[in-house]
DNA sequence: GGAATAGTGTCTATTAGACAGTATGTC
DNA sequence: GACATACTGTCTAATAGACACTATTCC
């Protein structure tokens, strides 16, 4: 925000990106959310100071090559993933989502495993946490940040029913109950096994792991990845017609 | 492009919007391309002259109210259209696709009836024309238009397959063969008669009309309009499993 | 053997696709 | 009646869902 004519702020879009986060928790679908600083004495040129937001940031020609290279930055800056599920999900641009000038901001959605998350405290930012998806509606997010977090679940939630994306949230090798527990978290339904697992492998997407985790009680599973270069796949039909 | 800071340009991102608009003209999938104009004494500041491009153009921040806005203004210059069907396809953003300074274009896919188009000619617009898919990928288009162009079709070819979209690219009322015939064209293979009808009439987005239309020769048809409202439905299967 | 979890076989209901057949208009 | 286009009935194959059954481990 350091331009040099007072009008120039007014005059042009400014450009940022955000990322939904999310993950699947403990058996609950996640996101993760940053809480603004607070900065006493510069009220007007940063914004819904203390209020939980998504993880975002203003675009930087000069550092970033493209845009999602700036997603992937900032996402970088938060959290300790090198290369998560990436998608594109629409961008938000009008002149009031800003109080401080027309504003665009290209919104992606990310799907990481729950292991290994380690999080990054950054500039601008007091706490970086993980809401469950119902908990996070309920906050009253900075800027439009409501808005988008509600079109990002209901593009999950949409996608789930007809992609493997959800595998994305899961380690490298996982079982198929496990995969199945991910469906049914982010969709609030259960799903009936046999269906389930005959259409995972016949998809195709999954290759099929020699060894066996024995787990603590009961019959070990067969671990499964996914193929290479496959980051989603489309099923014909949606589950439950 | 007439920011008082020399190094400006080159420090934020450029915003614009483009559209793809679609149309089936004489049973072909097309394009309206328009080609920019020739300009002899600015050719830095006025890039891909003589070029065929999608509509489009940078944002204006005192003009537009948001995003698709914009882009609807941009289509209003350039057809006679009202209210076309307008989604929103994917931005694209980086350092090099425009070789003035970093620009974002935000891009938006249009689908719109073949009667009653009427093109009009605007500023920095020598000639506007449809083109059919096929030819319009075989020119060197402005920008990074061919890229967009190319996932612009491939979205909306992979959308046919289970939504009621190109209902959109017809008149408001229509007959059901009319409408398999937009399928068939834009699949590019034909459809078994007596399964599409059962799947667009079991998918209720169609109005009977109770009127019929006599042609030429042949049994009457019945006349179909989108129930109000519903911009698209979502069948639960692809055609052909 | 009992508990727990993983995985499979079989039946049924649904429905998409195929295709022949019927309906309704013009000439 | 001939022709053209619109529309429907019926058969078949594929498969999702339901659910009971089997498999493999730990204790």
């Amino acid at each position: 925000m350091s331009r040099k004519s007072p009008k120039a702020g007014a005059c042009y879009p400014l450009l940022s990106v955000d990322t939904v986060i999310f993950s699947v928790i403990e058996d609950r679908l996640s996101v993760l959310l940053v809480k603004r600083a607070t900065i006493t004495d510069e009220k007007l040129t940063y914004p819904y100071q203390g209020r939980w937001a998504l993880v975002g940031g203003v675009v930087d020609v000069g550092q970033d090559q493209s845009i999602e290279a700036a997603a992937m930055r900032k996402l970088r800056e938060k959290t300790n993933i090198e290369s998560p599920y990436l998608e594109q999900l629409q961008t938000f641009g009008d002149a009031r989502r800003d109080p401080r000038q027309w504003a665009a901001t290209v919104v992606y959605f990310a799907l990481i495993p729950s292991d290994g998350i380690a999080l990054v405290e950054g500039r601008g930012v007091e706490q970086a946490r993980w809401w469950p998806i119902e908990a996070a509606t309920k906050l009253k997010l900075a800027f439009d940040h409501n808005r988008i977090l509600q079109v990002a679940v209901e593009r999950l939630r949409a996608k789930v029913e007809y992609t493997s994306l959800p595998a994305n949230l899961l380690p490298k090798e996982f079982t198929l109950t496990e995969l199945q527990r991910i469906y049914e978290v982010i969709l609030g339904r259960p799903l009936e096994q046999s269906a389930f697992r005959k259409r995972m492998l016949a998809a195709g997407f999954l290759d099929e792991g020699r060894k066996t985790r024995p787990t603590s009680a009961g019959r070990p599973a067969v671990l499964y990845s996914v193929k290479a270069g496959r980051k989603a796949v489309y099923f014909p039909r949606t589950f439950y017609v």
